[in-house]
DNA sequence: CGATCTCGGCTTAGGCCGAGATCGGTGCGCTAAT
């Protein structure tokens, strides 16, 4: 930092910052904006993970206006886009901002192309769905954009795997339309998950810029329970005492209603919230929400992304969450303004079951075999993922996914106009198998995910300390700020195992082996033990004194500190 | 994996039990029926 720049760095930043205090009226860029901003102006590949509010979106937005084509901004929801471009700047100088998706008529669809082509729109926003159509890559590889941004790129590894597969083609989208610079943008991943960011983008070198995740502010509880009245009546009770406005997040639909119901009854001003109702009506909610004229939404997981809210006071949790990633997501949409606010986690042990059953819906052996052998079969003259759907009689989703894990196996391949052809020359019995094992990985990664935040809840040691190891953030704590903390009479914290002499063996980062569980990264220490990602099977925490006591269980492949991803 | 629903069996009858089936969360883009 204190290094003296090339002039031409200089000339850049200054070339940013008048971009930005001119066209959108911001007359301080924050330093990690600025050094992302100048990362993705020199072409490179970027990952920045930086909480909500902090100005991702400028990341790209401020170089648009230098760079010299169109840049693309994949956005996983439409009224996302919507909000984004309504929150351009308007003026001569204001980069133009059009989205095209399928509530566009032919007309406008054409307009909207016109636009991009002209150089008036230099913002094209679109779902990855959109980039699975020949049409929209040919369109735009004609109008060779000059950066591919992927907004909320934490879908790639939430979604990608079965709801969304398109998110695991977006590699391919980007080589189609000439391969510009890549920038990937999310306000929370953990290493595991920026690793698989960044692979599964193709990201090249990528430059890391990763703020801090501490919000200091949030108070962290969590509730054990063992009877689900309890529970149901704990909840109800603490959305009814809290300082308002609030999101109770419920595990099912049916449970957002009756919870809803509860406290309306009491009075409240409550509106349930899930993907079963209308769009008129979820726009409705939403918009009573921003408002203040909804005090509690009691919403699935569907209500979330895109609330830009100052001042929410508690996330409240009914049920335990499939992770420790979508639960601080989640509760990071309470307290923005600084102000005290409260996340309080309710759970029962019962509760994974229905997180381990949603972990396991990726493509099974039928579905792996249908595609695999439909490729086979037409190797001569290789069909689109299109063309695959129709031979099969399978959903697009499901072709999509099942390609994908024949893909990560390397038993097919996708080529340049989109068609896939068998790779690796292994039969289609293989290509199942291997596949298979794949999707079995998956399965073992999510589930892993959903014991990490069990194991969260559970936690004897401070809170937050807990969260913020998860995603590669030392803290000494006490935090001062978590049940935990104070359930210590003497102010000191919970107490802390001692370390364990091997702890300095395995320092955060560390890239090792496991006799049964393959290669892995250390990604926190906690005293007497430590939590370790696997590739093939998930997170797992180990005890150091099992570690230190069993010779050659865990061997270190690598220090850590040539590994951009740990910290 | 766990909660809830459905249905048959029991049977002085209404309701209770257990077995088995079903359902559970995220969005896009399209198509077919109004």
């Amino acid at each position: 930092m204190g290094r003296e720049r090339p002039r031409t760095d200089r000339s850049r930043a200054a070339r940013l910052r008048q971009a930005a205090a001119e066209v959108f009226g911001w007359d301080t860029l924050l330093p990690e904006q600025l050094t992302a901003m100048e990362w993705v102006l020199d072409g490179e590949d970027t990952l920045v993970v930086m909480p909500t509010g902090a100005g991702k979106s400028a990341v790209y937005q401020v170089p648009a206006l230098l760079l010299s084509g169109p840049v693309v901004v994949v956005s996983p929801l439409l009224a996302l886009q919507r909000d984004q471009i309504a929150g351009l700047p308007d003026g001569d100088r204001a980069p133009g901002a059009v989205a095209v998706n399928s509530d566009l008529g032919a007309a406008a669809t054409e307009d909207a192309w016109d636009a991009v082509r002209r150089g008036d729109a230099r913002l094209l926003y679109l779902s990855p769905e959109q980039l699975a159509k020949d049409e929209v890559v040919e369109r735009l590889a004609e109008a060779r954009p000059a950066l591919f941004v992927v907004d909320e790129a934490q879908c790639v590894s939430s979604w990608g795997h079965d709801f969304r597969p398109d998110y695991l083609r977006l590699e391919q989208a980007a080589r189609r339309v000439g391969r510009p610079p890549v920038l990937a943008l999310t306000a929370t991943a953990a290493a595991p998950v920026r690793r698989e960011i960044a692979e599964r983008l193709g990201m090249r070198r990528p430059r890391l810029l990763v703020t801090g995740f501490d919000r200091p502010n949030i108070r962290l509880e969590a509730r054990r329970f063992l009877d689900d009245d309890e529970r149901r009546r704990a909840v109800v009770e603490r959305a009814a005492v809290e300082p308002k406005p609030g999101i109770v997040y419920a595990g099912t639909r049916r449970d957002s209603e009756h919870y809803a119901r509860e406290l309306a009854a009491l009075g409240l001003a409550t509106e349930a919230y899930h993907a079963g109702l209308r769009a008129a009506e979820r726009e409705r909610i939403h918009d009573a929400f921003l408002s203040g004229a909804a005090d509690v939404v009691v919403a699935t997981s569907a209500f979330g992304m895109g609330i830009d809210k100052e001042d929410v006071r508690f996330v409240l949790h009914a049920s335990l969450p499939g992770s420790l990633d979508a639960y601080y997501q989640e509760i990071g949409r309470c307290g923005r303004d600084g102000h005290p606010a409260l996340a309080v986690l309710h759970y029962r042990s019962e509760d994974t079951g229905m997180q381990t059953y949603f972990a396991g819906r990726a493509p099974g052996r039928d579905t792996l075999s249908d595609v695999a052998h439909a490729v086979h079969e037409h190797r001569e003259d290789p069909r689109d993922l299109d063309e695959l759907r129709q031979e099969t009689g399978l959903s697009r989703n499901r072709v999509t996914a099942a390609v994908n894990l024949l893909e990560e196996a390397d038993a097919v391949a996708t080529g340049e106009e989109g068609e896939v052809r068998p790779a690796g020359g292994v039969s289609p019995g293989q290509a199942v198998e291997e596949a298979a094992r794949a999707a079995q990985a998956h399965r073992r990664t999510d589930r892993t995910r959903v014991e990490m935040a069990r194991a969260y809840a559970e936690t004897t040691g401070c809170r937050r300390r807990f969260l913020l190891g998860y995603f590669g953030e030392e803290h000494a704590g006490p935090c001062g700020n978590c049940d935990l903390c104070d359930a210590d009479p003497a102010g000191q914290g919970p107490e802390e195992r001692p370390a364990h002499p091997a702890a300095a063996a395995y320092p955060v980062g560390t890239e090792v082996r496991h006799e049964q569980w393959g290669e892995g990264m250390v990604l926190s220490e906690d005293q007497d033990r430590i939590t370790v990602f696997f590739g093939q099977a998930g997170y797992r925490t180990l005890a150091l004194e099992a570690v230190a006591g069993h010779d050659g269980l865990l061997t270190v492949v690598r220090r850590p500190g040539e590994d951009r991803w740990a910290g």
